[in-house]
DNA sequence: CCCGCCATCGCCCGATCGGGTGATTGCAAG
DNA sequence: CTTGCAATCACCCGATCGGGCGATGGCGGG
C-alpha cells in the first residue's frame, strides 16, 4: 500500500453531477487521487477489484444494487476495504444499516471541503468519521425498538390498506396472530392506531416510496 | 443583456458538492458563465437582484425557504426570470407545483453534462425543458385528484393518529364532517383504509418525514 | 343562470379495530 | 439451563371506522 504519498478514491454515485463534484472538490487536495468512478454497486465491485483503492466513497441510495448491498458485498470479500458513505437524505434508519455493515463513515452531500477531507485522511489512517449531528442522530436511531421482519411484513399489508383477516391470508397465519402483530408494532412506533404506525414507517425509513 | 455571447448562470444548492459539481460540468461549456451561487432561498433573490442572471438552476429542496418558494418569490418580483429546476427525489408532485409556479424546466440530478447544457440554451432562447420521463410522471400526476387544503389538514390529522372526532377538535368542526372529508380523501386515494391513504399521501408528496 | 365542487352537518349500522389477558412453541443468548 | 424474545393461536368487548343515504349554503366557471 502507499505508505502515505497519496490516497487513491474510489467514487461511486450515480449521479453524474455528484461525482463531478466530488472529483472537483477532491482534486484540492494534492495527496488525493481518485483511480475510479462507478455508477452503481456492480460497477464498483468490478472497479474495486481493478483498483484495489484505499478509499471508497460511495452513495446510499442508487438504482439497482443500494449503496448498502454494495457495502456488504464489498466488505465480504475485501473485509479491509475503507468504506465512507454519503447521503443527500439525513433522515433514516440507513446509518445505522451502514455503520453494522461496517462502513467508516457517513457523510452528507453538504460537507465542507475541509471536513470531507479530513474525514478521508481520518478513514484511511484507520479511524472512522461521523459529524456530531449524524452521530446524534445514530444514538436516537438505536433508541427506538426497531421491528421484527415479520412486524415489517405485517406493516407492509397496512400500508397497503388490507385488514388484519387479509394481510393474515396473505401470510398463511391467522388474523389473531396478525393482530398480536399489529399490536407490538403500535407499541414499538408509539403509534395510536396503523394510519399512524405506517407514518412513522415512512418517518423512519421502515417504508419506503418506490416498490422493493 | 449580453446577446447571446455568454450565458450568465447562478446556482442556487445547499448541498456544496453539488455546486462543485454543476460548476465543473457547466465551464466545459465556453460560453457558460457562473455569476454566483447561493445557498438558499434567501440568498437566491440577494444573488438574483445583484446579478440579474440569464438562467437560474435551483435545487428543489432546501433548508429554510424551500426552491419552490424561491420560484415563487423570483417569479414575483422579475417575472421574466428563468429557472431550471433541479431534483434527486424524482417522485413528487412538486413536478406540477413547479410547473405552475413557472418553472421553465425540471431535470433530475443524474442529467448527462450534454442534456443539461441543451436545456440551459434551450431555456435560454425562450423555450422550456423537459425530460420525456420527467413529461411522462407530469401527465400521471395531472391526472391524480387532487385534494382540497381542508383535506390535506385532516389526512395532517389522520398521519398523526388522531381519531376522527379528535381532527374535528382540532379543526373546530364537527365529527360527522371529518368523516365526510376522510370518506373524500379514501376515494381520492383510491385508498381502502385510512391507513394506505396516510401511505399514498407520502406516495405523492401531499406528506412529508420533515416537518411541514 | 345553473352546474359542480367544496365545506358543513345529520342518522343508522355492521364490520373492523385495538385493548385486556391469556397460552404454547422454538430458538438464541446469557 | 434458564431467561428472554419472536411467532403463533385464542376469547371478550367497547370504541371507532367506513359505507349508505341525505341536506344546506357558498363560490366560481361555463
Amino acid at each position: 500500500m502507499a505508505a502515505s504519498g497519496s490516497i487513491r478514491i474510489l467514487l461511486v454515485d450515480d449521479h453524474s453531477v455528484v461525482r463531478m463534484g466530488l472529483a472537483a472538490v477532491l482534486s484540492l487536495e494534492e495527496d488525493f487521487v481518485i483511480v475510479a468512478e462507478a455508477e452503481d454497486g456492480a460497477q464498483a465491485l468490478e472497479k474495486y477489484r481493478a483498483e484495489q483503492p484505499d478509499i471508497v466513497l460511495m452513495d446510499v441510495r442508487m438504482p439497482g444494487m443500494g449503496g448498502l448491498d454494495a457495502l456488504r458485498a464489498l466488505r465480504a470479500t475485501w473485509p479491509a476495504a475503507r468504506v465512507l458513505m454519503l447521503t443527500t437524505s439525513e433522515l433514516d434508519e440507513d446509518i445505522q444499516r451502514a455503520i453494522e455493515a461496517g462502513a467508516c463513515g457517513y457523510l452528507q452531500k453538504s460537507v465542507t471541503r475541509d471536513e470531507l477531507a479530513r474525514a478521508i485522511r481520518n478513514v484511511r489512517a484507520g479511524g472512522r468519521y461521523m459529524p456530531e449531528a449524524t452521530e446524534r442522530r445514530l444514538s436516537q436511531i438505536s433508541k427506538r425498538k426497531h421491528l421484527s421482519n415479520r412486524e415489517i411484513e405485517v406493516l407492509d399489508g397496512v400500508r397497503r390498506g388490507l385488514s388484519n383477516r387479509d394481510i393474515g391470508m396473505a401470510l398463511s397465519i391467522s388474523e389473531h396472530t396478525v393482530k398480536a402483530h399489529v399490536k407490538a408494532i403500535l407499541q414499538k412506533l408509539e403509534s395510536a392506531d396503523r394510519a399512524e404506525a405506517v407514518a412513522r414507517g415512512f418517518e423512519q425509513g421502515l417504508l419506503r416510496v418506490e416498490g422493493p
